[in-house]
DNA sequence: GCGGTTATGTCAGCCGCTGACATCACACTA
DNA sequence: TAGTGTGATGTCAGCGGCTGACATAACCGC
């Protein structure tokens, strides 16, 4: 139907689309620019060309706006632990999950880069970065005692996967020519386990 | 000599002494009946029988009147891994830091299930709980180097150390007729010896 | 006594965050 | 084509956490 070549005009729409995304764009613009606790939320809104008030309808609070994905890189890792094959001993599978997880970061460095040295400029956002490892911790421990495991073996092996993949994690954004994610991951549960030998 | 003796009557002196203690018992108190976020700052105070202000002289946040004594611990686990013998492997000098830290809480069960009580209820606590032990997986990879212990063996190892102690207090405060911690703690750390085997 | 120190009070104000209500393009239906 | 939602936004008032700046007065050492 010629119903769709309207002349969608700029007068004709009341907001520019895609308000979250712009607020993103000018968070992570600002924090760069001014750091976090110096960027307000006013200004945020502001660059983004709407109100602080629809800054809060989008993001629950001024960290969230950094978190926003965060629940796919969880989703991957419980993925991973749940079809793991069901006779490996606990921290096998927990370790097959952060592999599956790794694909996914695999492409990002550079976003990966840029997002952990705000947060590591900042306390309150670290809290936050703690409290996604909790979660993820969380949510292992839980898919592991869905396989069977008891507790406290079940948080124990999930906590241990999490200090596993911190670990690998931090090297791999640490050093600019490092080796594949997957790898260092793999790495670091090896030296979990000869720790305690 | 007789100075000591002097009528220290009430009109003497311009405030009651330690404010720090009373709203550290007033926030205790009004957080147990009205829940954490309900409870105001200035009720805080006002309870003690100070200003809003002198709360925050005294504490950074309004949670950290909850964490106050945290260093202590902290304190105390470092000081145990530093002074555990030379010859000892990582994981087992933490796990002796550890044991020294459990004598500082053993007489406290009934304190520490009140306040974990609150700190469950509330996910802003439990951002600065998640903190507090990663200062403490950091103080004792800290001192791991000074043992001598490379990276990333040493911060893996104050993490696997920080695993097991969380997860031997949870059991500990959780039930009523707990072992002691010290015993949760060594069969914990065995615990993850197993888990890796 | 005298001056510095220390703990507190007082006040103004920013900022994060929320609830309540108004607005108006758009989509859907009769 | 008119009427009727619906959903994203704006507007406004306000609370509560938190801070800086300055004043006050007991205490401590000299």
């Amino acid at each position: 139907m010629s119903g769709s070549d309207i002349n969608y005009d700029e007068a004709m729409v009341r907001w520019e689309p895609d308000s979250r995304g712009r607020l993103e764009q000018a968070a992570l613009a600002l924090f760069g620019e001014l750091g976090f606790e110096e960027t307000t939320v006013a200004a945020i809104a502001q660059r983004a060309g709407v109100t602080e008030r629809t800054f809060f309808r989008h993001f629950a609070d001024k960290r969230e706006v950094l978190f926003g994905g965060g629940t796919a890189l969880q989703d991957a890792i419980v993925g991973g632990v749940r079809e793991a094959s069901p006779d490996l001993p606990p921290l096998a599978a927990v370790a097959e999950g952060f592999a599956a997880a790794a694909e996914l970061l695999q492409g990002r460095r550079q976003f990966a880069l840029a997002r952990s040295e705000i947060i590591a400029a900042n306390p309150g956002l670290q809290e936050r970065e703690l409290i996604k490892l909790a979660s993820i911790a969380a949510a292992v421990g839980e898919t592991l005692r869905a396989r069977g495991v008891d507790e406290p073996d079940a948080s124990l092996a999930a906590q241990l996967g999490v200090a596993a993949f911190h670990s690998a994690f931090g090297q791999w954004v640490a050093t600019a020519d490092a080796p594949a994610l997957s790898e260092l991951i793999s790495e670091a549960f090896g030296r979990v386990a000869a720790l305690t030998s």
